[in-house]
Order: structure tokens, then C-alpha cells, then sequence
DNA sequence: TCGTCTGAATAGGAACAAAA
DNA sequence: TTTTGTTCCTATTCAGACGA
């Protein structure tokens, strides 16, 4: 057993990394991992590999598979961080980007034109605290010239370099402070004018134009799929997964998507907001929490360590304990059914290096890795474990781990395993002894 | 009153800097 | 060189506001 204490924190295994790296560094994601660590799981595999992110988020994967000559499908269900997978994986020629150069002076002409009119602005809640009445004209009136010069946001186009850009002006003309994890605001909103705003953003949309100019040897797409779903019959099937999902925390990835997603209508209510997270796996923002209050899980057959943890978090009898336990067993009952689903998808000694971290509630830890692997062993996985890849910078039992399985083929392997609805039984009677104002009892 | 939605307050370290 | 102080960085938690 590796000695925890000794494991370090490793800022070249975070987001921070990413950053100053050409299109890596686009745009931030907070949970988005290292493109380090993908290169070094990437570079042991040799060319003729295929492989798949279910969990794109900002395409990472794709990205690094792609600038080392490898094919790469990968999935996600947000529109937004769809779009984004494929601007950042794409090839630019010359010319349509030295067009586009062209067309952003003509935005930026009529940008001046209409920064006096009554502009579109997103329907952001507080949105005076994001940005300051004048910023917010010029921005209205830039997404406007933008609009007119180049349409709205879409797929594989030249124009998303236009997008990435303006998305990446909003954040860093806004008051909102992203240096911690629940992004809070300054106490003054900066003002930034028309002059102040055009330079920004010719500034970044040139180091924009600069990344996208490499060519990428490789080919990686972003598909519109729920990596719970199950594959069709005529799917293709990959040699390789290399992806990090969702960990089991309450962070929600719309949080810091909301900027973006309003300002190029990918979202326009904080209703869709909520509808998108409960999609998710492991969705906290808005409806999403209020929905996993009733949550029922369909019958499938869960490891028995699964029910272990639901029912300590459960009888912690805090006051969200039955949330909490609620959040829990969702989490890990869809990426059950997307282990489940993958199979199909796997060929014959395909191998899985799943990016996870573990994460507590009311002290109760939820070790990610033994549970996943757990899950992995009942669906008939082999060569299955982990290793630790880095300390994360909170509590101090929070580890980063990478999850690895291999794929030969069905077993007829059959684990202990709980059905879901025993569960509901257990939760039931714990509400039973909440309602009596009794001592609910251990199992 | 209850269901929703938002974002400020936190904890827990680690890295870095200054002082002894 | 060691100790002490400061700043920074997070994949959480929960109180308060709002509206039906």
C-alpha cells in the first residue's frame, strides 16, 4: 500500500497547466484535468489506436489525442462544451483564417455603429454584477456585429475562433472571481470602454488565431451521446478509454459554464440550467438537487460496497443526509449503467484509464476508486485497479486517482450485488424512525 | 410555507516570503 | 538554516432571497 502521506500536490497534473498551453488554454474549465497526464497515458499507446472520451467536457482527450497523429472519438451531452470539443479539435486553413481576420475589422466597425442601440443582453440573474452598465453595451453590441458578421455559434466553422474569443473577453472584462472554486464576485465592478474592449479582444482573438494555426496530425470529434446510453449494433469500437468523469461532489459544471452559455444562447433560462445539470452525471445546480430528493434508481443489479456507503451517509442523520446518500448512489448507479453500456462499445482487450477523485460527506469517505472498481468487477472487467495520481488541494483525505480495467470478454462472473429496490427499503424505514423521533438502528 | 435558485462563507492545505 | 507569517488555491456547504 502506497504510503498517502508521502503524495504530493502536483499543479502540472491540474487545469493550471493547461493554461498556457495554445489550445488548451481557450478557455477555462476548473474540472478540466491535465493535459499532462493525458500525454503521458496517450504517448504509450501506439498510432493505429482508437479511442474514446465518453465525458469529453473540454475536449482534452481529443485534443492531445489529435496532436499526436491519433484518432479520437468523443462524447459529451452539453451543447456548449460540444460546440467547443470540435472548435478546439479542428484544423484551420490559412486562408479561411486570414477571411475570418478580415471579417472581425467589420465586426468591429459595426460594433461602434451599434453600441448606442438598445442591444440584445443575456437574461443573466444580477447581471450588473457581472459587468458594469457600460461594459455591457459594448458587449451587446459586439455579440450583435457578430451575430451579423458571422451568424451564431456552430459547428465546424472558421467563425468559432470569433466565439472562443468573445467568450473569453466576457470572463476577463467580468467581476467574477474565479480564483476559488464557487466563484464569487469583487465588491467593484470594473468598467471597461469601447477602446479598452476592441484591444482585448483583437489581443485574444490573436493568440487564438496563433494556436489554431498548428496543425493537428490527428482527427478527434466531439458526437453528441449520454455516456449511459447503450451503443447501436453497427457502432465502432475503440482499443482505448481515456477519460475523466464527474467525481461524486456537489460541484456543478454549469456553475462556471453559465458566462459562456448565455452569452452565445446555449442557454437562455436559469430553468434550462438546472434541466442540463440533472442530465449530468453527479448534477447539483438548481432543479437538479430538488429532484434528487425523489429519485428512485431503475433495478439494476449495484455492488454491495455501494450500499455500504449510501446507508453511513444515510444514518450520519444529518439534516441533508438523505440527499447526500440520494446523490451518492445516483452517481455511482449512472456510471454503473455507463460501464454497463461501454462494453459493446470495447474491443477485445480494450483498456479503460478512468481520471477520477474520492470525496467525503459528514466525514463519511467515499472511496470513487474501490467503488468504481467494484463495478467494473461485476460487469465482468479484468487486470482491474488504481494508482494515485496527486494530492488535491482540500480536505486532506481527497485524492486524485487514475482507475484502469482491461476488456476480454463477457464472463459469466457473478458478483454479490444488491437490487436497488432493498435500498429503497432501508431508506424507507430510516424515514419511519426519523418520523417516530426514534433512534434509527444500524443494519 | 414550500420549492427553487444563488453565491458568500468555509476548511484545509501547500507554496511562498520574511524574519529570526 | 529554521521558524513563523502570508497568500493562494481549490471538483464543498449552506443560509438567505425570492416567488408561487
Amino acid at each position: 500500500m502506497m504510503d498517502m502521506m508521502k503524495v504530493k500536490q502536483r499543479s502540472d497534473y491540474t487545469f493550471k497547466y493547461n493554461a498556457k498551453l495554445g489550445r488548451h488554454g481557450w478557455l477555462r474549465l476548473t474540472p478540466a484535468y491535465s493535459v499532462k497526464l493525458v500525454e503521458e497515458i496517450i504517448d504509450s499507446l501506439s498510432e493505429d489506436s482508437l479511442i474514446l472520451d465518453p465525458f469529453s467536457g473540454t475536449a482534452t482527450t481529443g485534443l492531445v489525442a489529435a496532436e499526436r497523429g491519433i484518432l479520437a472519438h468523443c462524447f459529451d451531452i452539453n451543447p456548449f462544451l460540444i460546440w467547443l470539443g470540435n472548435a478546439k479539435c479542428r484544423n484551420y486553413a490559412s486562408s479561411e483564417i486570414k477571411n475570418l481576420r478580415i471579417s472581425v475589422d467589420k465586426v468591429l466597425d459595426e460594433c461602434k455603429r451599434l453600441v448606442n442601440e438598445d442591444n440584445w443582453l443575456p437574461d443573466i440573474h444580477n447581471i450588473t454584477r457581472w459587468w458594469s452598465a457600460h461594459t455591457l453595451s459594448v458587449l451587446g453590441a459586439l455579440r450583435r456585429a457578430l451575430v451579423n458578421q458571422l451568424g451564431e455559434p456552430k459547428d465546424n466553422h472558421v467563425s468559432s475562433l470569433a466565439w472562443v474569443s468573445f467568450c473569453r473577453l466576457v470572463i476577463e472584462t467580468s467581476s467574477a472571481a474565479f480564483n476559488h472554486v464557487s466563484m464569487s464576485f469583487q465588491d467593484e465592478v470594473t468598467s471597461f470602454d469601447i477602446k479598452q474592449i476592441e484591444s482585448l479582444y483583437i489581443d485574444i482573438l490573436e493568440a487564438v488565431i496563433r494556436s489554431a494555426s498548428v496543425p493537428l496530425p490527428g482527427f478527434a470529434s466531439v458526437y453528441s451521446v449520454d455516456a449511459r446510453e447503450p451503443a447501436s449494433i453497427d457502432n465502432i469500437q475503440y482499443s482505448h478509454i481515456v477519460t475523466s468523469p464527474p467525481y461524486p461532489n456537489r460541484i456543478s459544471y454549469i456553475r462556471e459554464l453559465r458566462p459562456y452559455m448565455y452569452w452565445t444562447q446555449f442557454l437562455d433560462t436559469a430553468r434550462e440550467a438546472g434541466e442540463l445539470d440533472w442530465k449530468a452525471i453527479g448534477g447539483t445546480w438548481g432543479v437538479a438537487t430538488s429532484r434528487l430528493q425523489n429519485w428512485e434508481p431503475s433495478g439494476i443489479a449495484l455492488p454491495e460496497s455501494l450500499r455500504m456507503v449510501v446507508s453511513e451517509i444515510l444514518y450520519t442523520n444529518e439534516k441533508n443526509a438523505l440527499l447526500m446518500a440520494n446523490y451518492v448512489w445516483k452517481y455511482f448507479h449512472d456510471m454503473h449503467l455507463h460501464f454497463q453500456n461501454l462494453r459493446p462499445r470495447l474491443k477485445k482487450g480494450a483498456v479503460l484509464s478512468y481520471i477520477v477523485g474520492n470525496s467525503s460527506f459528514y466525514g463519511v469517505q467515499v472511496h470513487t476508486e474501490i467503488l468504481l472498481e467494484d463495478s467494473l468487477r461485476s460487469l465482468g472487467f479484468t487486470n482491474i485497479g488504481h494508482k494515485i495520481v496527486r494530492k488535491r488541494n482540500s480536505k486532506k483525505e481527497l485524492f486524485e486517482y487514475c482507475v484502469y480495467a482491461t476488456w476480454q470478454e463477457a464472463s459469466r462472473f457473478e458478483p454479490e450485488y444488491f437490487r436497488s429496490r432493498d435500498h429503497q427499503a432501508v431508506q424507507l424505514q430510516f424515514l419511519l424512525e426519523c418520523n417516530a423521533n426514534l433512534e434509527p438502528t444500524r443494519l
